[in-house]
RNA sequence: GGGGUGUUGGGCCAGUGGUCUACGCCGCCGGACUGUCGAUCCGGUAUUUCACGGGUUCGAAUCCCGUACACCCCGCCA
């Protein structure tokens, strides 16, 4: 028999019954009834409950032990009594009646609760013990997903006749626009590396070389702050190329590659292809923005003509010397106060994250 | 770089200048219990202490100033 494991804790039903098998795992939770044990046995894949008698001479190991200790367990799979059927789990219709239990690494008190799903720890306390903040199902969950995303905007690229290729990363800098993680050199002494923000010229030199079609998960690092919702230093993007292409060409690539992405990963809806295509012009004007997020419903309108002709010597002369004065239409505010100067919170029906609602000006003159 | 908010026992948090010897939940420890699955029930637990330093006050977790750290927003991110 294999030392640690004959199936996995999730693999076990009501057919494999009678087996004598050996699990691996976490101990996740433990019910003490003081005449018998269960241990909610937890790997990668599933749960699998192990029913210690007193009769064992572990009992009392296992009844000590703490949470999250590792155990090998060998036993017999059993049926449970039809009132017993824990209809939450894919292994509930058995369990592991244990004769054999290895205890492989003993665990102290976990800083983190592992089993309390609706924890909300300080950021900092979840990045100390990362390695136990990735044992619950969230965020474990949330490693395959990004795994599995990757794998499949692999496919469908291979699928389409793209070549993958890798770029270097001690590269010298270029001229974009964020500033550069530098790497000094040992050679090279009081010279640096710097990382690439991007595989531009990479890319561009593989492209020229007329290898057609490339696209890379291409590392991207940039020595920039961070955001609630952007990490410090490095991400990834799907990079793409492609020779002698149109837009519409490029296009219809990327709408059906993320398309079937969110599909398929996500239950969000998504625009069937085509997508909408705003000039870059008209999202400037409408929205204020070259990547405006459509969720948001305020638009900007002109109302050049309004201020051109009103009472208000600030606006009316910037519509006189070329520029525009623009307001936005916002619908459930009357009587509150709009003197000159004065900025509304608008919540934008409560989408954005806690605390990152924006201050939006009534009227600008641009 | 600028601004805002916050920091309370292992974790999450409550806490109007005196009733704080600081609440609750979880964890943890001890006990009971042979069918639970967030087990249940009983009892206990945590440098008289509220990030640190200083100040106001008869009296500070609570008010003020400074420092550190964290988070968020702006800047920045082709």
């Amino acid at each position: 028999m294999h030392p640690y494991r004959t199936h996995t804790c999730n693999e076990l039903r009501k057919e494999d019954a009678g087996k004598t098998v050996r699990l691996s795992g976490w101990m996740f939770r433990l019910r003490d009834h003081g005449g018998i044990l269960f241990v909610d046995l937890r790997d990668h894949y599933g749960i699998t409950q192990i029913v210690v008698h007193p009769s064992r001479s572990f009992f009392g190991l296992v009844e000590k032990a703490h949470l999250e200790s590792v155990i090998t367990v060998t036993g017999e799979v059993k049926l449970r009594d039809p009132e017993t059927i824990n209809h939450d789990l894919p292994t509930g219709e058995v369990e592991i009646e244990a004769n054999e239990l290895v205890m492989e690494g003993v665990s102290g008190v976990t800083p983190l609760y592992i089993p309390d799903e609706k924890a909300e720890e300080s950021e900092e306390m979840r990045l100390k013990y990362r390695f136990l903040d990735l044992r619950r199902e969230k965020l474990h969950n949330n490693i395959i997903l990004r795994s599995q995303v990757i794998r499949f905007l692999r496919e469908q690229m291979w699928a389409k006749g793209f070549n993958e290729f890798q770029t270097p990363i001690l590269t010298a800098s270029s001229p974009e626009g964020a500033r550069d993680y530098l790497v000094p050199s040992r050679i090279h002494r009081g010279m640096f590396y710097a990382l690439p923000q991007a595989p531009q010229m990479f890319k561009q030199l593989l492209m020229v070389s007329g290898f057609d079609k490339y696209f890379q998960i291409a590392p991207c690092f940039r020595d920039e702050a961070a955001r609630a919702d952007r990490s410090p230093g490095e991400f990834y993007q799907l990079d793409i190329e492609m020779s002698y292409a149109t837009q519409d060409e490029i296009f219809a690539v990327v709408e059906d590659v993320v398309g079937k992405t969110f599909a398929k990963f996500s239950t969000w809806q998504c625009n069937a292809a085509p997508w909408p295509r705003i000039k870059y012009r008209d999202a400037m004007m409408v929205y204020g923005s070259d990547k405006p997020d459509l969720r948001n419903p305020l638009k900007w309108f002109d109302m050049s003509d309004f201020f051109r002709r009103a009472n208000f010597k600030a606006f009316a002369a910037c519509v006189e010397n070329g520029g525009l004065v623009k307001g936005l239409l916002v619908k459930g505010i009357v009587g509150v106060e709009a003197r000159q100067g004065t900025r509304l919170h608008l919540l934008d029906e409560g989408r954005r994250a806690e605390g990152t609602d924006r201050e939006v000006p009534l009227a600008r003159a641009a």
